[in-house]
DNA sequence: AATGAATGAGAATTCATTCAT
DNA sequence: AATGAATGAATTCTCATTCAT
């Protein structure tokens, strides 16, 4: 089955409304879940036709892949915006600490859409779109680790990559799901996760 | 809706029917996703009617919760086995690596199950058959770690039941994947991340 | 794509429901064509839901060659009961006017309903369908001719299948398509072209 | 509905268009058949937009209905092609010879494109339109075969111009068919059939 | 004139669930 | 208790047609 997208719209309008069901798209799941997760539903919030909606993903499918693409692509962003703040002379913790903010900004909200996207991609063809995005974060995190070759051990790119974020997100989920959230602790609790797991 | 069982039947040809049916959910979401999961493909594997298949379970999210309950009963079996084999004058790192192997021996096999799982268990309200088995594990958990609380810092029960096996899982997943996988190395790499959390 | 049919209902209700939704298929097309046989209507016309129809019909076009074998089927049967009403002592002219009628049975009515099935078969995978029939067809026209082969020429099973109920159904739809049309005659044009091409 | 196209262009880059959407229409039935037509594939495939298809057919079937209408135009013209290089002197088989091979150029190709305008002619409303064609048609049959008064029957235009092709295709395909095509013989045959038929 | 994005009715197909046997 | 045919609402997807640019 063919999953990529029908068009790829660069400008004005079509732009707009491919946006458009994306967004539809990760807020229903977000709200209920993959089970209400239909491309009538899709469309609908999205303010656009069912029609519309095929004009640019041939599928259902190939909807969901431009759904991982953007969160792969959303976690790439935070996470080059935070290396880009981190002062040149920060200590490790702080980086860390930087690190785990970017991973917790794309985990700490959504949890239904975060689970919906694990289980889509291992279920869909995505292994090159996942693997080209961990190679970039891979990369990154890599760089920025590597001033402190001393203090931890080698960091293989495309491990880190993987290992990282979801270090952040099970120690994540294990404080915000307490009654009451601790999110507070959360953060302090993943920073000492990720540099118990460097060190 | 509701979601609780329609029979609990402990024992004879129905307990058999029953465990068919769920080990045949169970095959087809490891195999193919929850969205290949439907009642009809379910008792079909089964080799019961459909009819069959409603008199055990009133919904498909009966199933699925039922599903769930099975797989945390699994881990807590597993864990309670492992447990039972630890020395008590293990050292910590003994404990943890039982505790790791316990985890693993659930999450290295079916990925496609075990996000279908979180991903279901965030949008369906079992949030009470879930705190039972944290607490379970976690008192569990929390009793193997007692004798080391010079070595590491205040355990949590909730938490570290939380947290122990989706760092475990994290650690193992980024290893499994690599081109080759490297499921040795993954043990390794998962105990380190448990020892440098605790400490 | 699967064609064959997703059950073989050998008896009662099942079997009564099948031929009702062929009957219905064939009614549409008869009176409307192929541009207005879709699913929905035949099994609305069938008296049965769109659900059972596709109990027995993976999809559209194993309708489609379940109807083109019915077709094929009721041929035959036409031919091999016209086959068993002929005097072993008739001669040639009185055979073929038995051969002519039993074909002209199928091609006098439904003209769109025979020329959809000739636009099918050219579409879908049914050659093998298509020369089984041809071969049965084949020969019992050739055992019919075989006492005539000091007026005819050499008859292969295949082609006279084939060209035989084309020859028939051309002149028929000549003169069945006159303003007004000449049924009567057609039957006698017929039977000269066939004779005529024989000789 | 209106199923007369839009305009009826002699010239230029207008004709060119309406001719280059009709090729298309053509090409994909031809290859696909009827299930595969629809507007957008035909524009698409004649390399202009949906939108100036239909500045040319009000409609899909005024569409179908100039395709009809270009396959009888298409048709005639091969056959007073062939009436034109016929030797005023020839013998009735040569005359009947030179119809067949007229009739073969349009059959022994395109199965499928021919079986489908046979079938839209049935459904739609061309009777005026085939009734046009059939005379001049069969004005020319008759006047070709004036001459052989003495060794056939009298002939009668429409019943001529409609039976002869269709007994030329229906021995072609019949040769065709067989594995391997037989072409030579069929041309052979079918002037057999034509005589036959006609004296 | 030409374009092609957009529409939405409608067609194909699925699947949760019921119920007569 | 078990069966599985039947149902039909819901879902995926198509395609004839329009219309703003």
């Amino acid at each position: 089955m063919v999953l990529s997208p029908r068009k790829l719209p660069k400008q004005g309008r079509a732009r707009a409304t491919c946006d458009a069901i994306l967004e539809a798209a990760a807020h229903i799941i977000a709200r209920s879940g993959l089970a209400a997760f239909n491309t009538n539903a899709v469309a609908e919030r999205a303010g656009v036709s069912i029609g519309s909606l095929y004009q640019y993903f041939p599928n259902k499918d190939a909807l969901m892949v431009a759904l991982i693409q953007r969160q792969q692509q959303g976690q790439l962003d935070t996470l080059m915006a935070a290396a880009a703040t981190i002062d040149p002379a920060a200590d490790l913790q702080t980086v860390v600490r930087a690190l785990v903010r970017a991973a917790m900004q794309h985990h700490r909200t959504d949890d239904l859409l975060a689970t919906a996207i694990d289980h889509e991609e291992a279920r869909l063809p995505v292994d090159d779109l996942i693997g080209h995005y961990l190679d970039q974060g891979g990369m990154l995190v890599a760089a920025l680790l590597a001033n402190f070759q001393d203090q931890i051990g080698p960091v293989e790119p495309q491990v880190a990559a993987r290992t990282l974020p979801a270090l952040v997100r099970a120690v994540t989920d294990a404080w915000a799901n307490l009654t009451p959230p601790q999110l507070d602790t959360a953060e302090d609790e993943a920073v000492k996760a990720v540099l118990g797991y460097l060190r």
